[in-house]
DNA sequence: GCAAAAGTGTTCACATTACACCCATGG
DNA sequence: CCATGGGTGTAATGTGAACACTTTTGC
């Protein structure tokens, strides 16, 4: 065991040489959640690595010299969906020496939530493709377990906030809504308690208006209260559980 | 902006040479909590780097080349405490261009959670020093962003799994459990429905001893039921709520 | 008129909260 | 005997879960 207390050069309390020692490669991997046809997707590319021969992967890249680590996720982001200001948040770093064939490869993993429908024509001419999650077995390097990690970040966070309204369109009936939270929990929930918890929380703008083109009664359409979610969290934190 | 679908040679998708990429110094940065005298307290070390005169700094390290990320949050904290088998979790990585004056430093972030008493003998001879988390306003580099995000986390993991346990002694009253839920949370409880909750969980075992030394009747001794809890943890998820 | 989903209330079980009194010990 | 916290129970309130029928639309 290293002698406690000892009092080797250390980065946070020396003056150190870091030049000898900047010796690794940081890069960002993205797991793009979407949601289309009632089922959970991720976006995915085609891994051209002889290593991972036909096996998909994250979107990501290194990291910039000069480019803050939040910064390049969104770099990826942009580059790859061509849109700005997505629901994007870090969950977790992966460091395992041997995680990458080319080298000592460091990856910050970000999940990112978007509407499919409002975003797939930018998508035309690319390797990328939608992946429903279910389908997904296996992975290039150790994406299957980031993407393991985010998804249950994922579950988590949309019961403690409302982030799931950016998976969703910007009108919805509350079907849809129920449909996306059971999709992603893996559970059932109660029509009738599930309208009236979502109706307290006073997050839903009624639009006045109903689905169009459904092989039934067309149920009300509504939006995510941006606004009002906002005064709320000024004044206490807001929880949405089952 | 970027086109979309470029296709730019990608660490993830391509072979890439590496080498020249390789420009990133990575470390780990351990928020140790403790807990002493009603005080929720972390422990920290002098900064020498002549930007944070006089500033303290958390304990980290630059990762080895051919060290697991998580495995150099381990070494930290024994190099430092002397301690193996501690309650150690990450947080959070920082990557902004800026946050080291050394260079591009990326730091993951860590927390633990260890008893003070039973190993404060440890730290003799040393620079460090536990500070109440009350005191501390500005710290060296971005560490008191860092420390901030580390106590948020442990605030809300608390009332998810019984990792406060980590914090105090292996016998401990329920008073002294009740004080450290409230010191972290910065609450109030009821006393007589903190018991009742503690014991449905099931998860203490009464040791049938008492306080000593207190003056004022003393209260019953428990420890936490470590092989119960392993037993629930297979058959749903636990948790303490307030 | 049939299928499919929309819309709506009540009851019950359980969990959380609020709250007051006597007890044991040290000093 | 006094100060301090230990130990206990109950009533009220709030929350989540279970549950059935009528309505509206497309076909």
């Amino acid at each position: 065991m290293t002698l406690v207390g000892g009092t080797a050069p250390n980065i946070n309390t020396s003056p150190v040489q870091l030049e000898s020692r900047f010796q690794f490669a940081v890069s960002v991997d993205c797991v793009i959640f979407g949601y289309e046809n009632n089922m959970l997707k991720v976006l995915l590319i085609n891994c051209d690595l002889p290593e991972f021969k036909d096996r998909w992967s994250l979107l990501g890249d290194l990291v910039l010299p000069d480019e803050d680590l939040d910064k390049a996720s969104y770099r990826i982001l942009r580059e790859r969906t061509g849109l700005e200001n997505v629901f994007l948040e870090q969950v977790h770093t992966f460091g395992d020496v041997k995680r990458h064939p080319a080298g000592r490869v460091i990856t910050t993993a970000y999940y990112s939530l978007l509407n499919i429908r409002d975003h797939q024509l930018k998508l035309l001419n690319n390797d990328l493709h939608w992946h429903p999650l279910k389908d997904i077995a296996t992975m290039a390097f150790d994406h299957k377990k980031i993407l393991d990690a985010c998804y249950a970040t994922l579950q988590k966070k949309i019961q403690e906030e409302p982030i799931i309204f950016n998976l969703l369109a910007n009108k919805f009936s509350l079907r849809e809504l129920q449909l996306l939270y059971e999709t992603i929990l893996n559970v059932e929930l109660d029509r009738r308690n599930f309208r009236k918890k979502l109706f307290t929380t006073n997050l839903l703008t009624d639009l006045d208006e109903m689905e169009a083109n459904v092989p039934h009664r067309p149920g009300k359409l509504y939006s995510f209260n941006h606004a009002h979610y906002a005064e709320m969290k000024k004044k206490h934190f807001v929880g949405i559980d089952f």
